[in-house]
DNA sequence: ATGTTTAATTAGAATGATTATAATTTAATA
DNA sequence: TATTAAATTATAATCATTCTAATTAAACAT
């Protein structure tokens, strides 16, 4: 794991590389990114979070930073169908997007890490001629726990 | 393969079984969207074709229809993130969402028929006790074709 | 057939997420 | 430090989708 600090430096870089400017605001916004990794947070989300400790930043900024770092393939923008973009940071060693089990019950998204699809992608590949860049996997369903009552976000919000 | 006629009267059967009725406006939504099995409409694509044969309906009535046959699984609504929500028919020899190929250079979205996920929905089960009522898979990518000038869009346009 | 009941439709307004605009500020570089 | 282009702010605009109130039409019983 790399701190905080160090990934936000990496990032930085990136962009100023790509000719893309560092400011302050940009910072505050990645600064968030990086303190809630796997959280699915809105574009709203992220501009309230960014506010409490940047009041001054208009909700159009965080907007373009996330579009700019989605850009940069630095977080990734996620669409589960209720009609908000979300977007959580993209961890260096996790190159491709990962997968998603999205609860019908509470609405809860787990993620699954790892990379399920390299065999798919040879399939596409050979029986389509498509080459996959990138991916999208995500279960619809329920876990047996909030079947049972004992539901999922409830202990998680719990801890 | 079942006429049009057939596979709108079982349509409508299933509306009314689960209590809903039959109108000449779901009628005529549900006709578009046998007519364009594939083509992935979004709600506004859907309405202007209904609308050229039945210029009285309403667009909110259109996505209303959309989202009642959604309802009932006899459409899919998919998201491929560009903030519009696209439809098509389920049919019935296809209980599952099929899978996408979403090319970035030209944009089409092409199908993959078969199921290619089973497996991978048991272990979900195993591993995290989730149990899979339906799944979204899409890769982006490139077509060979597309690559090398031939672009899929040119070809399947010109048919 | 006709009337009754209740859901569906219409038109238009409202909402909510996202993007564009014009004026101002700031980061990068010379 | 001055210059220049890009970034930011605040606000307005846009786009997809949903809601509302009044009206119409399906389904069913009489």
């Amino acid at each position: 794991m790399i701190s905080v600090e160090e990934q936000l430096k990496s990032m930085k870089q990136q962009m100023i590389s790509k000719g893309y400017k560092s400011t302050i605001q940009r910072e505050a916004t990645m600064r968030v990114l990086l303190e809630h990794e796997r959280d699915h947070m809105s574009a709203e989300d992220v501009y309230m979070r960014v506010k409490t400790r940047f009041p001054e930043i208009g909700l159009a900024t965080v907007y373009r930073t996330l579009e700019l770092l989605t850009e940069l393939h630095l977080v990734e923008k996620m669409n589960f169908g209720d009609g908000v973009a979300r977007f959580d940071l993209r961890s260096e060693d996790h190159e491709h997007m990962h997968h998603h089990m999205i609860c019908s019950i509470c609405g809860e998204v787990e993620e699954i890490q790892d990379d399920w699809l390299s065999e798919l992608e040879q399939r596409v590949k050979r029986e389509y001629g498509f080459n996959v860049s990138d991916h999208r996997l995500d279960f619809i369903g329920t876990f047996s726990s909030c079947k049972h009552g004992d539901c999922h976000r409830h202990r998680e919000n719990a801890s």
